[in-house]
DNA sequence: TGTACATCAGTGAACGCGCGTTCACTGATGTAC
DNA sequence: TGTACATCAGTGAACGCGCGTTCACTGATGTAC
């Protein structure tokens, strides 16, 4: 009787630990990210999370994982709640959940695409799952479009021969589609990044707290750009 | 005779710990910034540092301004090189250092455009007026093409009327520009922000070390968007 | 030229702090007979 | 039902470390007379 309510309570604690830590993360940024404080502010003591993660990088990396699978997960949502043939509905259903994700959780935003956490090495391994779906719902669109036919990118840049495996690497978890569709993929993600990590950092001056605006305007602009009727 | 000599040995020490600082940034990252680090490289005590930066923030500060400087003196430089009448030409020069500078430094680039150092806060008066200046270069390219009847932004977004007095602050460190220049002039930042701060981070994965090709074509682009014949 | 004095950059010890991690432990819980 | 045993999440003390900052000092340099 006691057994399951006992592991449950243990998995509480898991997530009581990750929450506190985006709690701080939130509060101070992520270089500081301490186990003493999360400790601290759980009322436990600090050995009591080496039950839990093993060591202090083991728990960053499930952080990471969770901000990515939740980061793919709204992208994923977002395509999939326009119809399958609509698509610059898709793309821009898409384009606006990342600024909503991103200034909904901005702290998440910025331990995936921010500076990393000095001392911090990322096991790629155990990342790039989370990591490569997460751009996938935009692939799969820029790649639905260039079947289609849709896609104007015929003078786009073509990728460097060398890049060409990881390019396979990422396939074996993003989904099987053409390099081109990813490579107009990361530019388009290069422009959605590119405001929303200024707007993020504030550093969006004559646009404040409002960059809806200048950010419909970029979509609109990639659309135009990117989309042949 | 000797008081000269001493005091270029005290301008040098102070040039000495800013270098040392610049080159523990580039080796672990500007969150882990410390005194004692950079007085153990030198040779030299932590309170020596006191005789040159009364607070640690100090440093942090004069670190972001030369920063800025030399961003913003590349920024003019490419500028000054074409002929005041190219203005396509003058943009190119602009964008095309941009990069250049934000490769050769990826330090100085990230202390100011990336996550800021943890506990420090930017004194405002202090860094204002070279950061202003260090995107003036393109906010006069923009508005020299606006002033030419050449810049195609009709439909670009109004910015918030309470953000207009924080242009003003601006206009009287950037120059006396017009808002629809300086707006238009932060898209543009903020497009090659997207990519330059991508492509620093490794997170450019199709392209990898060699993002030179997106980027013009991303500069393309922008000209082909924003400048009518 | 020689001596007494002032200056002040840099020293070394110390402060109080927080960190990640280890270790032997304890004490509640659940199991076997 | 009762007793002896095993498990194991969390404790508390300790380790060695690095940090920013303070303080009284020293000793070389330069100045005044």
């Amino acid at each position: 009787m006691a057994r399951p309510l006992k592991t449950a309570q243990q998995a509480g604690l898991q997530e009581a630990i990750k929450a506190t830590a985006w709690k701080q993360i939130a509060q101070y940024g992520a270089p500081t990210l301490s186990l003493r404080a999360i400790a601290r502010e759980l009322g436990i003591t600090a050995p009591a999370i080496y039950n839990y993660f093993p060591r202090r990088d083991d728990l960053v990396t499930a952080l990471i994982i969770d901000a990515y699978t939740s980061f793919g997960d709204s992208q994923v949502q977002a395509r999939d709640a326009m119809p399958e043939n609509d698509l610059t509905g898709r793309m821009l259903a898409i384009g606006m959940a990342y600024r909503v994700w991103a200034l909904g959780q901005p702290q998440r935003y910025q331990l995936i695409f921010g500076t990393p956490i000095p001392g911090y090495e990322a096991p790629m391994e155990r990342v790039l799952p989370s990591a490569a779906r997460s751009l996938s719902a935009l692939v799969s669109v820029v790649d639905a479009m260039r079947l289609a036919g849709k896609l104007n990118a015929q003078d786009f840049p073509e990728v460097n021969e060398q890049y060409k495996f990881s390019f396979d690497m990422w396939k074996s978890y993003g989904g099987n589609y053409d390099i081109l569709s990813l490579s107009v993929a990361v530019l388009i993600w290069a422009r959605v990044h590119g405001i929303v990590s200024l707007e993020i950092a504030n550093n969006l001056p004559p646009f404040g707290k409002d960059g809806n605006a200048l950010y419909m305007y970029e979509l609109m602009s990639l659309i135009r750009q990117f989309i042949m009727e």
